[in-house]
DNA sequence: GGAAAAATACCGGGAAACAGGTAAAGCAAA
DNA sequence: TTTGCTTTACCTGTTTCCCGGTATTTTTCC
């Protein structure tokens, strides 16, 4: 995990506005452990860069020009799984951070954080420990009214229909599967409906994955 | 956040086997800035506890006989905001780690976390930190191949309709709302379908709230 | 300016889902 | 034993969705 001495970090800055990049630079450059491998405005050109190249951490804005941070993330982490992923960005919703972390990064600063900060938190990260800044963290620990809606209260049966329609099944398909009447299942998804409160499965399966029921 | 140094820290231990409450007020009883006010074997009995005393961080099973771990840490959260949440759990399964954090978790440990690494993610929770045993911390860090998995590209017209779906309007609906007529929003429905390659929008929907597309 | 992608719209048909209602059997808990 | 919940199943009717296909216009990008 730890690096030999005698052998720097390769690290990388991805962010879409040069000065940015420069300012990081300036501040990493002084560190003698550090080697600013590579610098890119755009994600295709990172992931061009990483090809052919072994990175041991990038700093990444999320608002890029081609491609979406998220997407980014997630396509470093599945060709270079070894790679840390340190985010950098003015966005400060805790549904973009998660979805950050869900993605595969090992952490996540907002840019104003101080210098000392994205340090130790690079150094965390090299450490393969997930870091945040300390006003990450407590965005993290306070989610919100919506986020901490409570579920309804599922039987068994109707736990495992929810489950099966998430899963693309048709009511017949569902039928067939637990040897009942297509009838029966009607009225289970009949059930659901009316427990979350919607009137279709659309929504019924999108509140369904927020809340982790499926 | 940090206590003053005249007052104990007020913490709560939720577990369903007794051995377990009794190993770990053994262990914590000894700490002198900590008083285990109170220990139960139950979820609801903790919820009634939480009524009129007030508990500055509480351990956290997940399999509790009454109540989900998950739901009730929701609800710990909902009725006393302060009230840190730290998971001590078997579970392993990022999955289950992200939904717990995402339902307000403060921190995650599995039960064969030593003493120390439970005491300092006490203290870390405690200062408003997200806090993780640094097993956990590398199950986040590694997300699967079918977490990583990529999403199809969508045009501006696809996410729009997307999302009006996954809050549950019908076509003759998404129609009205956009001025466009019922047979252009089927075609995109369409378009969706074959681009997630599934066959309904159940399975839609679930592909795009996991991706984090709505 | 041209090519390609995106967006719009159409057609017919059948299956699935939704909506409103009802009822009985089985199971669990008090 | 009784009560209440869960599960199963039925009925009719309407609406929506999915499936197979096609075509033209608009917008975007090279």
């Amino acid at each position: 995990m730890l690096h030999n001495t005698n052998e720097k970090i390769q690290l990388a800055i991805v962010d879409d506005h040069p000065v940015v990049i420069e300012g990081l630079q300036r501040l990493l450059n002084s560190r003698d452990y550090l080697d600013v491998a590579g610098t890119f405005t755009s994600g295709n050109a990172f992931l061009q860069h990483l090809k052919g190249n072994k990175i041991d951490i990038v700093l990444l804005d999320i608002s890029l020009p081609d491609i979406n941070g998220m997407e980014l993330c997630k396509e470093i982490k599945k060709r270079s799984p070894g790679t840390s992923v340190l985010v950098l960005s003015n966005h400060s919703e805790r549904s973009i951070i998660m979805q950050m972390l869900q993605n595969g990064a090992s952490g996540y600063l907002l840019k104003n954080a101080s210098a000392d900060e994205l340090l130790n938190c690079i150094n965390e990260a090299l450490n393969g420990q997930i870091s945040f800044s300390n006003e990450i963290k407590q965005i993290i620990a306070r989610p919100s009214a919506h986020e901490l809606k409570e579920v309804p209260q599922l039987t068994r049966r109707e736990k495992e229909i929810l489950h099966l329609i998430s899963d693309g099944l048709t009511t017949p398909q569902i039928a067939e599967k637990l040897s009942l009447s297509q009838l029966t299942i009607e009225t289970h998804r009949r059930n659901l409906l009316q427990k979350f409160d919607v009137n279709n499965v659309a929504a019924l399966i999108k509140v369904a994955v927020q809340q982790g029921l499926v």
